[in-house]
DNA sequence: TGAAATATCGGGAGCGTTCCCGATTGTAAA
DNA sequence: TTTACAATCGGGAACGCTCCCGATATTTCA
């Protein structure tokens, strides 16, 4: 049924020369005449040979794939992510191999551990929650000797490179643009629970230190986790407790969203009796009637630049082109949620 | 810096026992006594030996991991499906490779070699274009040893297990509920060109057969191309040519996002002038207003019972087990786009 | 022309497993 | 007690590659 697999072997005897030979015209590497390489390269298109990867790993040591966690594919953020760190293995011809926690911790930590078997070279992790449990193994893991990049997470071990996003500043930005355009009663409905996600409790800092620098008391804080129909519901308190409220800041754009159903609900027009500012920036958001103005992610480049890190690091360049950590400034993009106070 | 590697000898070792009986463990295998196995356990424990799975791959010929190859991840039709494939092959302790061809052939071919490495032992491929170049390809892999499964993509191998869409029957479907509602302009707003998209194809098809079945014969149809401004324009160019349209049937929901827009832009209301029909049933889809009726795919299905076959081909189940083809009817889903006409 | 330097190649060991076969021990039946 | 058989284990070869070292062929320079 199935025949002798082609190896290394039989392309040097078919072409005449030893299987070193082979690995080195295999490798581009500089030893080899330019007689014998066109030889050894007609045998192996002829045979269609395709080396044998796991051999190669275990000679060699390296996989050429990187490990990819993310919390949940499904979530825009996560899938524009995942595009970017893709494209660029691909660019430099590594794999990807992917997993998905789909945002609990114990899948994190299993995921890892597939990948510490000697499958890949690296890993790339975004985001997802941040127990003390995981964050000691990714501690652990950096000390070890599998390379980690990390993305838009809050972790205190210096050795491990992190491309993160200015969460604080971002909020602070957006809180300012509404507060200059006259609004006074702004309410924030932030994400997930404090322990859960750095960046939500980022989100509420910039939030708050930008009320306080604009001498504005009433801070009105509503948890959203992150979910439509939670923030759908955080908007309904919200507008009870608040009748003059004239903005809401959700910390993203999904919630964003179902503030907008609450709203309309209420008979609220948006931005004509509130205005509305998401985050995140995802395809929704310019969809969307009316189109939110929000504070953009760049999700793609935080993908491709946390891939390009770790290939970096992988590949043994020089320290600067990896180590250092990165932080995004986010761009605030005005659309229809938003406007001047009358 | 990098300290030696545990392998198996260094557990045989220190649990005074040969490598052959770390393996068996390693493996549950049978000719182990429980005492021999209980202690090989607590040194793999205590070191935290991991075994490396590039040997294990090379010497098994079997690396668990199967790849993945999909358009564009950031569509929500494939992530859903990639979501799907992934619970699976998690479940049964296999991992993903994911590759994205970003709706180009010459990269899925890349994509496919490079799984042809032996670093995967299945390929799962969903969709993507329909050249006979990737398929004389595909077709050549089914027969060599390289087991593969294709979801919602036409090819007439009867040795590939298939898991697809009744495309057809979907539309037809569509058609006839609209048709029902007493709409006779009917116009349908197709996706990509006929080469690249048998699902297109298809979905043309269903519309068409349902007119002729009832009788009417103004068919009217204009490409989308599954983008959604690309759609917008279709749509204006139906209301400048067709003042008389009751109802658009779009082969996507984003392309019926941007014929809302321009519906929108011409000043009709929807439903009430015109009824919208979309196809796949994203997420978007319920939460665009109004919210779209539409044709419920069942991606996350299609990705899980794709990997269950695959697998189960994998683990030598019999041939029941994967070899048969499914085909999935669709679901409509009535919301507030459509209504029946006065 | 001869010696030294260089380009080109081959062979062997090793990477960390699995798997087969045979050895050893223990156990039950005769 | 002897024999047969099962349970349990160890050793060696193989998987297909890389990498180092040394051998040979070719070129270069004095």
């Amino acid at each position: 049924m199935k025949n002798k697999n082609i190896d290394i072997y039989t392309i040097a005897d078919k072409a005449g020369v030893s299987k070193s030979t082979v690995s080195r015209v295999l490798n581009n590497k500089e030893d080899v005449s330019a007689r014998t390489r066109k030889k050894v390269l007609e045998v192996i298109n002829e045979l269609k040979y395709r080396p044998n990867s796991s051999a190669k790993g275990l000679a060699s040591q390296r996989t050429k794939t990187v490990g990819l966690v993310v919390s949940e594919i499904t979530n825009p953020f996560f899938s524009m992510f995942v595009k970017g760190a893709e494209d660029k293995a691909m660019e430099e011809n590594y794999n990807i191999m992917l997993a998905n926690s789909n945002w609990v911790v114990e899948e994190e930590l299993k995921c890892i551990r597939m990948f510490e078997e000697g499958r890949v070279d690296g890993i790339l992790m975004i985001s997802g929650g941040g127990s003390d449990l995981l964050n000691n193994y990714l501690n652990n893991l950096a000390n070890k000797d599998t390379p980690l990049i990390v993305v838009d997470r809050k972790l205190d071990n210096e050795e491990i490179p992190k491309v993160n996003v200015n969460n604080i500043a971002a909020a602070f930005k957006g809180t300012r643009y509404l507060i200059e355009l006259g609004h006074e009663k702004i309410a924030f409905v932030r994400g997930d629970d404090v322990a859960a996600s750095a960046a939500s409790v980022d989100r509420v800092r910039g939030y708050r230190e930008a009320l306080q620098k604009f001498n504005i008391e009433n801070e009105i804080i509503e948890p959203g986790f992150f979910d439509r129909e939670e923030a759908y519901q955080a908007t309904e308190k919200i507008l009870s407790s608040h009748k003059d409220i004239t903005a809401i800041f959700y910390a993203s754009d999904m919630m964003a969203v179902g503030g907008l159903k609450a709203l309309d609900k209420a008979g609220l027009k948006v931005p004509d009796d509130v205005s509305v500012l998401g985050f995140d920036d995802i395809e929704l958001a310019s969809i969307i009637e009316p189109a939110l103005s929000t504070l953009k992610q760049p999700r793609y480049q935080m993908g491709y630049l946390g891939m390009e890190k770790l290939i970096n690091k992988l590949e043994g360049k020089p320290k600067e082109a990896y180590a250092e950590d990165v932080i995004f400034e986010l761009e605030l993009i005005e659309r229809e949620s938003t406007r001047a106070i009358k």
